[in-house]
DNA sequence: CAAATATGATAGTATTACTATTATATTTGC
DNA sequence: GCAAATATAATAGTAATACTATCATATTTG
């Protein structure tokens, strides 16, 4: 993708956050420096006061911007899954053939993030490794509920629901869109985790490209009705 | 599935517990009581101080049987791959074909257990609902590599090589059978999960087995040669 | 220039995830 | 059948976590 000479400003669910941190010098410190925080000691160890001592501010000061963790990790999600609505919308814009839309598609969604964009003072490298760690997390617990009603999950939902219409204009047909698309998304965070920590889970040849062309595969043929 | 009536003792690495619960009467209570806490109120919130409450013991008697209450969901997840293990050895015991035994796998992975089995006095429902939920917290943390060297994931590996056996023998060929295998099991807990708590990343339609349905198809699809 | 807002500095709290110690009860080995 | 080993109970203690509260000062805004 080409670099962004102008700014674009990611929409994020209120409900995640007290102030919107991209608003004031602290909010962005508290980003930049929480991103390399949980990235270096994961999300179990990371801790407001560990992040406040980074930046050089009280704990205190930091729970004026996000109520707790939890949050913190859902406004770093909610930020990825929005940046990855962004790149879709762009990587398809212009596009009219499906097949060539859903393998944009299927890219972005399984690639690993490897190069920094500059086009904001988040480090998508690190975020990308953080979403692919620890975002399950925010979902997978008793909160799940009422963190739902209160919208936390719009991004993700909207990227899945972006996605799996571009499956239906493949295949109208297909019955489990979202399905395959939430499988595609989760499976390929897992397999790149797999891939460095538990080699024995994956199937990682010589290269580097397998867990995209696996997916890629996988979507293909799944969706492509049989000649029985 | 038959009622047994012998007593299977099931395999689980010595790395995950300081003495066998089995053992003991103690050691049992803690593992009744302690799925039943954790199904209930969560892992985040579940404490070795309650689980002591509950079955009226000090929390150090805990301690006795497990380092941490990541071993001890380590122990649990241990347990309930041995246990399908077990059951997958004895689905496709006396099968010939290859493709009825990879039903019954993709089967076995994916089905909701619904079903007390009174082989045992662990709770396997709500085992079953905690691993779905709780168990890749087990290793989608800093730790993971460590806890990898003493071998606390060697169940789950076990289980993952022995289905990808099973995809090789329908289709010697294929390339990415532990992916397929791994984006199975896991794409299929989170399915379950999704279907109750996040709809709009699933798609159940009337009934109860779309899951499996769906994974099926996925599977049997994605390992099929194309005619190109 | 007053009022509102943001931050810093500091303190406090209930709970967590343990470890340690001692006493008593139970099992086992000879 | 008794000593020795082992298991459990009872209790206490600790550093860290995940917050909340208060007050003073600095900065921005209307």
């Amino acid at each position: 993708m080409k670099e962004l000479l102008h700014t674009v400003r990611l929409q994020i669910n209120p409900s995640v956050y007290i102030k919107n941190p991209e608003s004031t010098e602290l909010g962005k410190k508290i980003m930049t420096e929480g991103i390399n925080l949980i990235d270096k000691i994961g999300y179990e160890d990371f801790t407001f006061r560990k992040l406040g001592q980074k930046i050089g501010s009280p704990e205190a000061s930091v729970y004026r911007y996000f109520q707790s963790k939890q949050k913190f990790l859902l406004y770093l999600t909610s930020w990825y899954w929005a940046w990855m609505d962004y790149r879709l919308e762009f990587a398809i814009a212009n596009i009219n053939s499906p097949n060539q839309k859903l393998e944009r598609t299927i890219n972005l969604l399984t690639e690993r993030v490897t190069e920094d964009s500059n086009f904001t003072f988040m480090n998508i490298v690190k975020l990308s490794r953080i979403v692919f760690t620890e975002s399950s997390k925010s979902y997978l617990n008793k909160e799940v509920d009422e963190q739902n009603k209160q919208g936390v999950y719009l991004g993700y939902k909207q990227l899945v629901g972006k996605a799996s219409g571009i499956i239906m204009e493949v295949s109208p047909k297909y019955k489990y869109p979202n399905m395959l698309i939430s499988t595609v998304i989760e499976g390929a965070h897992l397999q790149h985790f797999f891939a460095e920590h538990l080699p024995k889970l994956t199937n990682k040849t010589n290269g580097n490209d397998d867990v995209k062309k696996f997916y890629h595969e996988l979507v293909l043929k799944t969706i492509t009705a049989n000649k029985k």
